[in-house]
DNA sequence: CTATCCAACCGTGTTTTCACCCTTTTTCCA
DNA sequence: TGGAAAAAGGGTGAAAACACGGTTGGATAG
């Protein structure tokens, strides 16, 4: 009977997937709001087999909570849970250590199959996930610079992509993060660049579908 | 033993929502994906106490479903559930004639005492509907001009409102609409207005909210 | 030691966005 | 059916956003 652990912080959500879960056949060993409370809850005893674990969250999101387990539980398999199915998400996710990711949209049966994948085998692929697979793979070849089309925002750019979520203008932005105009346009042309977009709008849509703000 | 039904987009959510129900004492009579497929699965003959419904669907939103049961089957008690604590949504629901508004990440408990207070008292405001409520009156005062300030978008805005999420340009968008670059203007000031914001970016940050767009 | 990489910073010029105030056409209702 | 109100189109100028090419100073590796 396979152990799980819930981390979400909406927790309708949670507690209905928790009778869910428990109807499949597997018992709910606790959950908690975000990453923190759920390291906290952890006593390194009373290991799960599995977290299923949202990536939008509060205090530490998904991807740091699943590279936190691989370096300290890595026995304990993750089961990445998304409102959306970002190519870029799911790749960081399996990058971060996630055994499988499945959407908050999905059928009950896909949870159950994923579950009983990963204990079984100890991953579970859908299609979505090796579609978009398949396509970052594609898009490599044609970057044809290695792996470096993962997205990763360094610090800075994530403030200042908050920032552009705001009615703020960059000159703005510039005195709220303690740098030139200059910097803040420096900052907004890497972003064009590595997210593929063009405006200020489609910095907007990508913070949001990402996760970088909480709306 | 109050009979519940649930519309929801996310089925996970949905289901997991279905066996939180049924563990607090009711019974789901069906659930469904959207307002569309919950009319067409109501018979008229078994109608439920209560809907349990989201706002943001795909087919046919919360808004124009709870409309749509006040009109047809008013006995039937709509309790709205959302991510979002929008002022504008909760008025605008329960204009559409909700008995109550939850949050999604409201305590399973509070869900229980809306069930129980919409079956007993009929209704269910809670003092995050309170308070928007008492926040809309004052502005009301503010405004002094009698109801107008609940927010209502024509198609033409709407339309232009999902445009403005993209990277389009206002000329690209006057194309798409077949309007002058001038009525794009107009569009966007009267929006400006409106909701309230300066820029487009707060226009988008709006329409994301309001589920005026998909992300 | 020096090559080079990177972050921050700078200048200039173009395009887009926004504010303000105006005219014409349509709607609609008293 | 006259007239108010709403919708559409318009002009101008300032501000903001965007593009592009360049400089500086510090870290790091060969």
């Amino acid at each position: 009977m396979p152990s799980i652990v819930l981390v979400d912080d909406h927790s309708l959500l949670r507690m209905g997937l928790a009778s869910l879960v428990e109807s499949l056949g597997n018992t709910v060993l606790f959950e908690a709001d975000d990453g923190k409370e759920f390291i906290e809850k952890l006593d390194g005893q009373n290991l799960p087999d599995i977290v299923l674990m949202d990536i939008n969250m509060p205090e530490m999101d998904g991807f740091q909570t699943t590279q936190w387990l691989k370096q300290n539980h890595p026995e304990v398999k993750v089961l990445a849970l998304s409102m959306y199915d970002n190519e870029n998400s799911i790749i960081r996710m399996l990058k971060c250590g996630a055994k499988g990711y499945i959407l908050k949209d999905s059928e009950p049966a896909e949870l159950k199959a994923a579950i009983e994948a990963v204990m079984t085998k100890g991953f579970y692929y859908s299609d979505l996930v090796s579609g978009k697979l398949i396509h970052a793979i594609n898009k490599l070849d044609d970057d044809d610079n290695g792996l470096k089309s993962l997205i990763q925002l360094n610090d800075r750019e994530t403030d200042f992509l908050k920032y552009a979520c705001t009615e703020m203008t960059y000159k703005e932005i510039a005195d709220k993060m303690f740098v030139s105009p200059r910097t803040i346009d420096g900052y907004r042309d890497a972003l064009f660049e590595k997210l593929h977009v063009k405006t200020r709008v489609g910095l907007v849509m990508y913070a949001i579908k990402n996760g970088v703000v909480n709306i």
